[in-house]
DNA sequence: AAGTTTGTAAAAAAAATATTTAATATATTA
DNA sequence: TAATATATTAAATATTTTTTTTACAAACTT
């Protein structure tokens, strides 16, 4: 009867894992990775290591879309390469610290957005200086384009912040004003 | 010659939009938004307003793509519907406040990844300390279930921390840490 | 160095998503 | 209330993205 109670409970384990795979999977969309990638992360986060072709096997799919998604969530830091001598087989583990995952994958995606926008907002503001610049410019067309001016300098508060933003995630500042842990003492 | 100047003046203030507006629409993809609606919110930005026709005429694309787009961008608030008397057309206002932007989004995604990773961890723990009631069950098994139970409690940190993030975000506790203009002390 | 295993690139297929056309519903005005 | 203008839904089409198949390159082993 034993091996019985030990079926029930292996059970058990594996939907309490399932439960979570799924969800991991489902709301890995707002890190920008594919649904494969997504399924891919959630199962290896319950795993130590994992080498291409036990993902493959695990996950019921080809050897290049793991190699795929597995670049992918690297891109992202959320998944490390294991150096590992004797096999030739590649390995790779999950990053378990969902912190270092927000940090990588958000300030990216911010750093990206401010230093896009301000770029084009210095090409914009080029463009008006010359309408500025020019005395023969109808007074209605100059107001147009110090309202435009207006509205580019009203945004770049918003691309500074951002980049303040991502600074002090990077620096972990943030953490000093909102802790990881406010119970825990120690962090 | 004086409408020479003019012409001018109005080309570099076309170009001047034309570099933002396509930069913007690039990188709306950080809002979870297809190029369409991105496009969409980069020209309304330099809009007061606009009607489905304007949209359609602007972008030489279908109304009713306009109208999904609108609706994508209402749901992430970037967009306002304005209620006006006297035409039976709808009109439709960019939020130009970025931060406002940001905040419904990211708050958006971020509460439904919290929430959903919380329910699911409840159910795996309920499914796990059946594990541990049961005393019957092979050390080595209880000791696996404890191994998960640590590390889904580990995460319920994260997730305790985005909620927090959400609700700093939400009371703009957050802009006494992150000012929004450092520079300007008003805000 | 030859043979084998493993990983990745390129091309093709499949699936998902976005867009349009056509049809319908809703709302406004007369 | 009927006529008309506008917006939305549904079905079909097109496009993009993801995944797989195939082919090749790199690395390890003997």
């Amino acid at each position: 009867m034993a091996a019985s109670n030990d079926d029930m409970a292996r059970e058990k384990l594996e939907e309490a894992k399932g439960y979570v795979i799924e969800t991991i999977a489902e709301t890995m969309d707002v890190y920008g990775v594919t649904p494969a990638a997504g399924k891919l992360y959630a199962t290896m986060y319950f795993k130590d290591q994992m080498n291409l072709d036990e993902m493959r096997e695990e996950l019921g799919m080809s050897k290049p879309s793991m190699s795929t998604s597995v670049r992918k969530l690297q891109e992202n830091e959320m998944v490390k390469k294991k150096f590992q001598r004797g096999s030739r087989k590649h390995t790779y583990a999950a990053e378990k610290d969902f912190f270092h995952s927000f940090m990588s994958y958000f300030c990216q995606m911010w750093d990206r957005e401010a230093k896009m926008n301000m770029e084009a907002i210095k090409q914009a503001e080029f463009e008006l200086d010359q309408i500025f610049e020019d005395e023969n410019v109808s007074s209605e067309l100059v107001d147009e384009a110090r309202k435009i001016y207006e509205l580019l300098d009203q945004s770049k508060v918003y691309y500074r912040w951002l980049e303040r933003l991502v600074a002090s995630i990077r620096s972990e500042e943030i953490y000093e004003f909102l802790p990881k842990d406010p119970e825990d003492k120690n962090t």
